[in-house]
DNA sequence: TAAAAAATATGAGATATCTCACATTATTGT
DNA sequence: ACAATAATGTGAGATATCTCATATTTTTTA
């Protein structure tokens, strides 16, 4: 992690104002840095001192299980707060967060963490955002449970393929979805005999639209 | 559901004292309620219009998917919070509640609506509130994908069972621990084979408290 | 650029979990 | 007190999903 200059601070301030999020002035409280591809922001077990706003990239949100089990929990993609939990509660250790693709945060000190906590304006923000992380969670694995995985697996190439082609790393993607590598790609063969996909040098190809909206829309 | 009287209000109040959740005077928006017994507190896919605290009681939260398949997704457990995603956004729908046994709560109407949403103190508690659901939901969904259902089984008989007695009822366990009832029926089954249950009259009492513990402490 | 590490691929066998059908108690409403 | 409804219990067969072993290919790193 490193902290950005002045130029490219007054840059991305421009860029994602985050003024409006806070009734008092946040800017001498406020840094802006960057963490490269694969980086950890956050180490999981780890008593984080920080607030992050991410304004630019993607991470991963993990947690370790007793049996050495490792849950990809969550996509975490800007906007959006980290370490909002740990700021609230005190002491509350944190999951692992490592990103995705290079990162952009506004990182925020706990110096004013006083200043954040008797603001209304800006608990009312942490709210809503709170309040929509809790619902998503709950959508999700409350699908995981009620739907086979085929019905999962098809809602999820169409969020993730572009341009009709779905080219994940498997190893992320099973990880993400709660099977077995190995289940992953039995499913990813059936849908090719099935004619749902075809595998290519590229990626898996979409050739059976109908088919698969028709799978993730026993879902939705 | 039925408001009480005068009396009742002020022992439930002095009881359960709320007036430091408010930097206002709450009083003259508030009122308590009475659920009786299996009522619905919120219809699923309807636009509450009020908040309710839960200081007695417990519930349960529903949500019917496209499929016909009901989850049963927590068990709400006073005190808490009910309606809160509501009062944060605008016209979201909601899930269904439905009370396990008779239920107290306060209910605070929407007209100060606008005086919830600009006071600090009471936006700092609910961020408090959602915080920990997200983090509660998150453990709870992150394991039922990491374990098989003997573990969690184990860990739920644990938490659930009275004087070493369990006698909860299958068809809404299966439910919320995700699994089919024969499913469920089978493992308990498969307990009682073990020696750690035995099956009476009362419920299935715990033998092996030791190896229960030692499966679900696979999880924890 | 060679060696190491990570990701992809596939087979075979085990098991966890589901669906459905049906019989037997409890519980509840009238 | 009786009918209706809900909850419990069990068998049999299907299938969804996992584990493990092993080979190949791609990507990363020294």
């Amino acid at each position: 992690m490193h902290i950005l200059t002045a130029e490219a601070r007054t840059h991305y301030l421009e860029k994602y104002p985050i003024h409006d999020f806070f009734s008092f002035d946040i800017e001498p409280y406020l840094e802006v840095c960057q963490f490269d591809k694969g980086e950890w922001i956050f180490q999981e077990g780890s008593f984080p001192e920080t607030l992050y706003y991410m304004i630019e990239g993607k991470a991963k949100l993990y947690m370790t299980h007793k049996n050495g089990k490792v849950s990809l929990i969550e996509y975490l993609e800007a906007p959006r707060f980290m370490g909002e939990i740990e700021l609230l509660n005190e002491a509350r250790y944190t999951k692992g967060i490592q990103t995705v693709t290079k990162t952009i945060c506004y990182s925020i000190t706990q110096s004013c963490k006083e200043k954040l906590l008797a603001d209304a304006l800006f608990l009312r923000r942490l709210c809503v955002f709170l309040g929509e992380k809790a619902t998503k969670i709950t959508a999700k694995y409350t699908q995981n449970q009620a739907y086979p995985f085929e019905n999962r697996l098809a809602a999820f190439i169409q969020l993730s393929a572009d341009q009709g082609v779905y080219k994940e790393k498997h190893t992320e993607i099973c990880e993400y979805l709660g099977v077995s590598y190995r289940h992953l790609l039995y499913v990813l063969a059936q849908f090719c005999e099935e004619k749902i996909l075809e595998k290519r040098k590229s990626g898996y190809h979409i050739i059976d639209e109908k088919r698969l909206a028709q799978l993730s829309q026993e879902i939705q």
